[in-house]
DNA sequence: CTGTGTGCAAAGGGTTTGCAAGTAC
DNA sequence: GTACTTGCAAACCCTTTGCACACAG
């Protein structure tokens, strides 16, 4: 079995780690931050601002999107748009303080289960624009069934 | 000079065409609906929900809202989120019934002028998916400055 | 003491629905 | 007459901002 570069990272997650990586991007780490970028960071998938207001209860939804907002800025997560109106939020992997290719890999929408899944495995090909056209971004999400509701739905 | 595919669709366009695509789709063909198809068909790029309220007004926000939800389940427009919050809706070109490949291709959101651009030129890449994903649609957008901003922004 | 972080409340902006009147067949 | 369309108003959701208090350096 292989690992992924991001059960790896976890292996060695803790308090100290989380506040490293925040100092390392220029953020100065309060105990509502560590808890957001570490509920981020444990995540499978992606979150919404919703789901960290559930699992981080009684946190602030404004403080919530304003830790975000500030995170993104230092490219300490990103935020994917999967077509459900709500932004999802990804922990960065890189270690780097540099938004230079995060991590740029697909992400894959569950229409039956509503989860957002980074697929770490499957970066975004590279793409040739027309002429004149500078990309800085992208955003690639792959609507459908997820693995597990592909096979319920198999089943019966 | 190489015309694209939506040109020389355009070329031909009339209201009779417009009514023999909608009712091809099983779309009783309204006034209303109309306007919003030859709308959609005739802009240069995409729109949202407001640029057709402001296009047609003084068209009703809820009807074409509807409208536009009743086109993509008849596949006669898709969807595109290109992460400003608001859904940009595009008429698909493909003359058949069958959702099966709209036209897939990447789309190009400009942070300076806020256009999203259709490359319709630049299909979206084929991408393999872990084992047991069952993809059905892709939404590909990069961000970045369009041609004529990267222009004005390079001369100053 | 001063700048930064947090919480509460409310405003914004886009999307979606309920309902009644209008229209097509 | 019956089923489908449209318009108005309001509800909904998620995001974003204003402001006052709390906290750290």
């Amino acid at each position: 079995m292989r690992f992924s570069e991001k059960d790896l990272y976890l292996c060695g997650m803790n308090e100290a780690d989380l506040e490293m990586r925040m100092k390392e991007h220029g953020v100065r780490p309060t105990a509502m931050r560590l808890l957001v970028l570490r509920a981020l960071t444990e995540a499978t998938g992606t979150l919404t601002l919703r789901d960290l207001e559930d699992v981080l209860a009684p946190a602030d939804k404004s403080t919530l999107f304003r830790t975000l907002t500030l995170f993104q800025e230092h490219h300490l997560v990103h935020a994917i748009e999967d077509g459900t109106g709500s932004t999802r939020y990804e922990a960065c992997l890189s270690h780097t303080s540099h938004q230079e290719k995060d991590d740029q890999h697909v992400h894959f929408h569950c229409t039956r289960c509503g989860s957002t899944f980074c697929l770490t495995e499957t970066p975004i090909p590279p793409v040739t624009l027309p002429e004149g056209y500078e990309a800085e971004t992208s955003n690639f999400v792959m609507t459908g069934l997820c693995p597990r509701c592909a096979r319920r739905l198999a089943r019966g």
